[in-house]
DNA sequence: GGATCAAATATCCTATAGGATTTTGGGAAG
DNA sequence: CTTCCCAAAATCCTATAGGATATTTGATCC
């Protein structure tokens, strides 16, 4: 049995490891979790913003591939929720999130991630742990917010449970989508409080990262809830 | 603007509510749609057991369709983690979790659900909680399992979080699959434990809830883990 | 000027055919 | 009896054509 299916909802997000001696052939793996890699790229970029209608023929001829994987990638993005279809009115991307979804998607992440933090600098492995990085280096928002995903996901990955990883990468996406459509700079907040956390990660005290995700938590909700006015 | 999209990670399982007045035209809603539901029917029946291949072409001649809803199908199914492609290999049932993915399962549900429980109890709806059953009338063990599966999504839905409903539904499935794999019979503990949390949200005494929800997924663990020896 | 209706367009949905790859079964050698 | 290898079969993946439907546009009427 193949190693995979080690979670149990695995999402084609997460590309291949590239095994440092490759002995295996090459595995094309299939054009639709390519195409769907690139329409979710899109997406994240703003290159499709949110209420866009994605055409499957147009998608058809711009990538030069049939009309089925394309059809596959975004049944799998609409099961994601990065977009929706309607019968015989085409697929569109997901609506930018409204207040009420912000507010939810804050509260579960104020939920899961402290805890997630708090296992992570018990448990976290050393070149995951040296890998954390804060983004100050970031020259760019587009860097940073790379940055910031790959922080967030470090941590949870960091706590041992794929469940946890899976469900805050789901909706990391969504706080990708929603800051790139306001924020275009880097806030320096958000590099201090990640140092913040760094620092308890490294130091193994799960008590004061647990505190240092809830706080920088609820001031990046702070930071985005202002956007919205309904 | 349709109503929809609330959920950030909409799930085509949440068929759309009757409507009293059904004054909108019949919306097929797509077959993609219908195959998804009738796959994912017979996965959680164990008409397709764990690691059972599933053919393309088999589904289209047993379902009369072509073989285009049926990718999509599969590919929704894919992205939920009930099936699992291999390039140029076909599609097969996901594995039965073992021992880590149950830990792990049960840790997220213990992390999410008393904390549903608490919000439930709080600010349910009237309707909703005159719906909570606890199992007690059901005749077979199906019949339990539907019951079961519906006072927990109630309850999931009552804390008023869709991200926290969708992903306690999305992992109660694999509870649904492992139990029916190995129980085929109805646990009266767990109906005393459902009644003790009824109580609770009926009370509107969101600690106990919390507790008694605890409570229960610890000890329905303990039921489902001597299962696994590995 | 605004609203209503109908035709045209664009798009999706379905069906079928051909190429590529994996799986499976049987047979032979060790 | 087990292991290895090869060929046939089944299956998937891709591409294209035709039917059905929602959206859009334009003209007409009030």
């Amino acid at each position: 049995m193949a190693k995979s299916a080690q979670s149990v909802g695995k999402l084609p997000s997460n590309p291949v490891s590239a095994q440092p001696a490759d002995r295996t052939i090459t595995r094309p793996s299939g054009l639709a979790e390519e195409v769907y890699r690139r329409i979710r790229a899109d997406i994240l970029s703003l290159r499709l913003p949110p209420e866009t209608r994605v055409s499957v023929d147009s998608l058809a001829r711009e990538l030069g591939v049939s009309q089925t994987p394309i059809r596959e990638a975004l049944s799998m993005l609409e099961a994601n929720g990065l977009v929706s279809k309607r019968h015989f009115a085409g697929y569109m991307t997901s609506a930018r999130m409204d207040r009420a979804q912000l507010d939810e998607l804050f509260e579960f992440r104020l939920l899961v991630e402290p805890y997630a933090a708090r296992k992570a600098a018990q448990g976290m492995g050393e070149s995951d742990m040296a890998a954390l990085a804060s983004g100050a280096e970031a020259g760019s928002h587009d860097a940073f917010a790379d940055m910031d995903t790959a922080f967030h996901r470090l941590i949870a990955q960091g706590a041992g449970n794929h469940l946890i990883a899976d469900s805050l990468a789901r909706l990391h996406i969504h706080v990708h989508i929603f800051r790139s459509c306001f924020r275009r700079e880097i806030t320096e907040e958000a590099v201090h409080e990640h140092d913040t956390i760094i620092a308890a990660i490294r130091a193994r005290n799960g008590a004061k990262a647990e505190a240092a995700m809830r706080s920088h938590i609820e001031r990046s909700y702070g930071r985005l809830r202002d956007f919205i006015k309904e």
